[in-house]
DNA sequence: AACTATTTATAAGA
DNA sequence: TTCTTATAAATAGTT
């Protein structure tokens, strides 16, 4: 009588199958949503890799839905001919100018890189080193001298957050570069 | 007077020398380890991802001492070769009776690597209902039903592992066969 | 897009 | 090289 009985007649039968439907739709969706979010993460860790080891790579990955995108250091289609030519000595390199500016850039990213890396593993060093030094003076509490070796521990901290933050900027704009290639 | 003295004077100027090489050298040895770890992790990645998400794939890297490493699903020169041609629409396959094979039984692998994952998921959310369960229940203490939901818990945890290792199995058996066709 | 709980990857050392 | 383990990063699920 109420009008949901109504409602619930028409839709007893399909909403199982509406369900279902929704259920095989929101895997697709999900499916799609970690597609990307890893197609991403793999893309900075070839970036990175790169960078860290000198390596010359090539990805080329399709989605289910057919969209295709690409990845490569120094340059995608040098690093892909040299693979089908068979030659495994030579350096990849780019033909037009265009190419060789996006190489110089990136061999100067590499550099920086590195140098934020080194920089980095000074800091995390000294970190640990004040923090274990810190330890072993228990007799002095450690809130005892705040104002000398305590600062320079907030320093050190803040100083390598704003290195991870540099190393993760490098990468992120290989990555945008990147992103403006897609097919 | 000492024979260290003799010793110092010769070590001093080439003490410097020798720890700067040491040093490189470690840091080269350092970055092939990285570099060995991180291609097998990317690999695993890749692998994943293309069960995951029937992406297609294909990835070559070059290692700083020009060594030629790739993985490709479900077939790396069709892949390329789609690649190279422009056509993202069609589905890539392998022209040889070897290739077939191995897309067959990637295939195979993608079907049970998704029944896999769905048995360990439900096995998840049965696990953490089962573990809220007694924690509301707290009122009759934990230890006080041993012998029945604790055993089914049990039960559940050591399912679980297994699947987690079966999952593990699929993907290493995946890159064994990769790791064949080395080049 | 941002957050967080969890899982996974990684570096360093044995 | 393989194993271990502490630490760092990636990811799924959620908002």
């Amino acid at each position: 009588m109420a009008p949901s009985s109504k409602a619930n007649n028409g839709t007893t039968p399909n909403s199982r199958k509406g369900k279902i439907e929704m259920k095989e739709d929101e895997q697709r969706k999900r499916r799609c949503v970690t597609f990307s979010k890893r197609k991403l993460g793999l893309f900075n860790k070839l970036t990175e890799l790169s960078l860290l080891c000198k390596a010359e790579l090539a990805l080329i990955i399709t989605s289910q839905n057919g969209k295709v995108y690409s990845c490569g250091y120094p340059n995608t289609d040098a690093v892909l001919h040299r693979y089908i030519t068979g030659g495994p000595s030579q350096h990849c390199s780019g033909t037009s100018e265009k190419e060789k500016e996006k190489e110089k850039f990136l061999e100067k990213q590499r550099l920086e890189y590195e140098s934020v890396q080194d920089k980095l593993k000074e800091k995390q060093k000294q970190l640990k080193e004040m923090k274990g030094a810190e330890k072993n003076s228990s007799c002095f509490p450690p809130w005892w001298n705040l104002s000398t070796e305590d600062m320079g521990l907030e320093d050190l901290e803040q100083f390598k957050t704003s290195l991870e933050n540099l190393k993760v900027n490098l990468i992120t704009t290989l990555q945008e570069k990147k992103l403006q290639n897609l097919h």
